[in-house]
RNA sequence: GGGGACGUAGUUCAGUUGGUUAGAACGCUGCCCUGUCACGGCAGAGGUCGCGAGUUCGAGUCUCGUCGUCCCCGCCA
């Protein structure tokens, strides 16, 4: 028999009680999270958002209420009315260990089915079960920390931006599908049939037309969505704070975003400093690999093309240039770990690793028949490698244009070998700037230039003269906000002059008509006084995972999505009725398996 | 689209070269127990070995396919 709740009042937080509560009539509600059955003396942990506390159930004194704590189980709903008293040995484990609860009655408010996996603070339960069961995977303290820090994260950035003169707006999440970036998630228009609203990618043109709008500075946190594969830092939706402001300079958007984030960080208590470090694209990629270093480690790359003569080069097949590191202490790494180093290199686009063990009996390596024991030497000490190191240097299966192919594999051996080497301080936090991107990359698949950001992106002033020439030298005003090997965020000073806007699109190839009928409504708004503006969107899912200090942003969402972005829990997406389809013209076309025929 | 890891009781896992009735721990159920807090003790229930084919006298184990979860590459302005 389930007790009902009518007009019991709850006094107390579980987590709440201490000491000074002792002697105090108390009514704590929440769920069984342990149960300890001594016969006439029962113990019942009951568990709500705030944390444990322990009350006491005595046959011989309450007899009523002990009987009733008998038929209790796990994750039974209870309220329990006592009094709080002093234990007589204190539980130092827990935060309420030195009180307890003796029980005068207890309600079973609901019961509930054994659960599939225990409610505790590490999990242990594979990670489909936890999301079919997200809801008692919600239940545990970890996920209500993880929450709870990233509601006061984004608490502290609506404080800071508002302080900082910033008006949240919202813009519409039913819009029009721009073509360029992501694949859009579309929505059946009923109205008209045939014609599709595009969930936002991001509010782009929204917030440079509030700018032209005179609104001056905008922000807003916000859902964005991208119909992409996704990994362990991407959901199809996420959440951005989006940042616009008029007539910035650069360094002035940096000092928005820098005071946002060394807030956000204290939050969690986590100490930085803002005026955050800046590296250039080129510099970043050519030291680091990557165009989001991480900086908690050295272990910088060095270009050692010249240390492999043509004729080594070529017997090993390689085409462009030679990346390399020493990897401090690693001189003693198996034949099988260099074979594994090897094999994930080529997973990631290597031609090949070659490798230099700087042992203290001697130098060896892998590549001195093809390059000479002058040239070991040469790559050796290109890399300021030491006695114990290992030399690890990559080349790159394809050569792509304006890219230094061979520093990206050797920027992920870096990683790769930093991690296992134990090089990495997590408690350091390396926020930089990277400047000074390219505006073009050039696309394989399309074989043409395309915009390595977004196409509103601002062209450095001295570079507009070889937009049309030298696309590929054309520097962009975007840059990126990197913390410990993450992107957070990307943004750029845009482009407010039509004449300029349009040029860049002649560059991209697009078509005056292409041009109309994409961005048409955008060209017309850019001619009626637009400002300079520029501005950022921040990953807050991301600021949220690596303040929680966990590896996945699903730790830090509520509901999220597998790989295959299927909410296992709500069974989405799902099929829906013929009428709904009928209602917004919509046909579904089986498409039969290709198949080999022969 | 490609590569890798995994899939056995409610959960986490073990399961030899293919061989009788598929095991452990935790959880669950019942009984005993007045100071437990990972309570303890005794007894018990619980399995379509992800699914489908194939090889074989015989498949959890071998082969092929398929589904699912995770990680990575491609992709993600």
């Amino acid at each position: 028999m389930l007790d009902f709740l009518g007009n019991l009042e709850r006094t107390h937080y579980c987590g709440a009680l201490r000491a000074s509560d002792e002697a105090r009539d108390a009514i704590v509600m929440g769920w069984v999270s342990g149960r300890r059955d001594l016969g006439n003396l029962l113990f019942l942990d009951i568990r709500d958002r705030t944390g444990i506390v322990q009350a006491v159930f005595n046959k011989e004194s309450q007899p009523a209420a002990h009987a009733k704590a008998e038929q209790a189980r796990g994750e039974f709903v209870v309220a329990v009315e006592g009094k709080v008293i002093k234990r007589q040995k204190a539980n130092p484990e827990i935060a309420t260990g030195e009180v307890e609860l003796i029980a005068t009655k207890l309600h079973i408010l609901n019961n509930a089915k054994t659960p599939p996996f225990p409610i505790e603070e590490e999990i242990n339960a594979a990670e489909e079960t936890r999301l079919r069961y997200r809801y008692l995977d919600l239940r545990r303290p970890k996920s209500h920390g993880n929450l709870a820090l990233r509601h006061k994260i984004v608490l502290e950035i609506r404080k800071t931006m508002d302080e900082l003169g910033f008006l949240e707006i919202e813009t519409p999440m039913l819009t029009r599908s721009t073509p360029e970036g992501a694949r859009d998630y579309l929505v059946p228009s009923r109205v008209h049939h045939g014609q599709f609203y595009a969930l936002p990618q991001s509010p782009q043109i929204f917030k440079q037309i509030l700018m032209i709008g005179g609104l001056d500075r905008y922000f807003q946190i916000v859902k964005c969505f991208r119909d992409e594969d996704l990994r362990a830092d991407r959901q199809p939706e996420f959440t951005q704070l989006d940042v616009e402001m008029s007539f910035p300079r650069q360094e002035d958007i940096f000092h928005v975003i820098e005071t946002v984030m060394v807030r956000a960080c204290a939050v969690a208590g986590v100490k930085t400093q803002g005026s955050f470090p800046h590296m250039l694209y080129k510099d970043a990629i050519r030291k680091y690999g990557s165009d989001k270093p991480d900086l908690r480690f050295g272990m910088e790359l060095h270009e050692v093309t010249d240390c492999f003569p043509e004729e080594a080069k070529a017997k090993l097949g390689i085409e462009g240039g030679l990346f390399a590191l020493a990897a401090p202490g690693a001189a003693g790494y198996s034949r099988k770990q260099l074979d594994e180093l090897t094999e994930k290199a080529k997973s990631n686009g290597a031609r090949g690793a070659y490798f230099v063990k700087l042992s203290p009996e001697g130098t060896t390596s892998t590549v001195e028949k093809l390059i000479g024991a002058e040239n070991v030497k040469k790559l050796a000490d290109a890399c300021g490698a030491k006695t114990g190191d290992l030399v690890v240097a990559a080349s790159a299966k394809q050569q792509i244009k304006g890219t230094e192919a061979a520093a990206l594999v050797a920027g992920q051996l870096r990683l790769q070998l930093g991690e296992a080497l134990g090089l990495i301080d997590r408690k350091q936090w390396k926020f930089l700037w990277i400047t000074g991107f390219p505006l073009f990359e050039w696309s394989e698949n399309d074989k043409t230039w395309v915009s390595a950001q977004h196409p509103f992106t601002g062209i450095v002033d001295e570079d507009l003269e070889k937009l049309e020439s030298k696309p590929w030298e054309v520097r962009s005003k975007g840059y990126d906000l990197v913390l410990n090997g993450n992107e957070l965020g990307s943004g750029s000073i845009r482009i407010h002059r039509q004449d300029i806007q349009e040029r860049l699109f002649r560059a991209l190839g697009l078509s005056e008509e292409q041009l109309r009928r994409r961005f048409g409504f955008f060209l017309d708004a850019l001619t009626y006084g637009t400002p300079p503006h520029g501005g950022i969107a921040l990953g807050i899912d991301r600021i949220a995972m690596l303040l929680a200090g966990e590896k996945s942003l699903r730790e830090v969402i509520a509901f999220p999505k597998t790989a295959k972005a299927q909410d296992l829990m709500a069974e989405s997406p799902s099929e829906v009725d013929k009428d709904q389809l009928d209602q917004l013209g919509i046909a579904i076309r089986e498409v039969a398996k290709e198949k080999d025929s022969t």
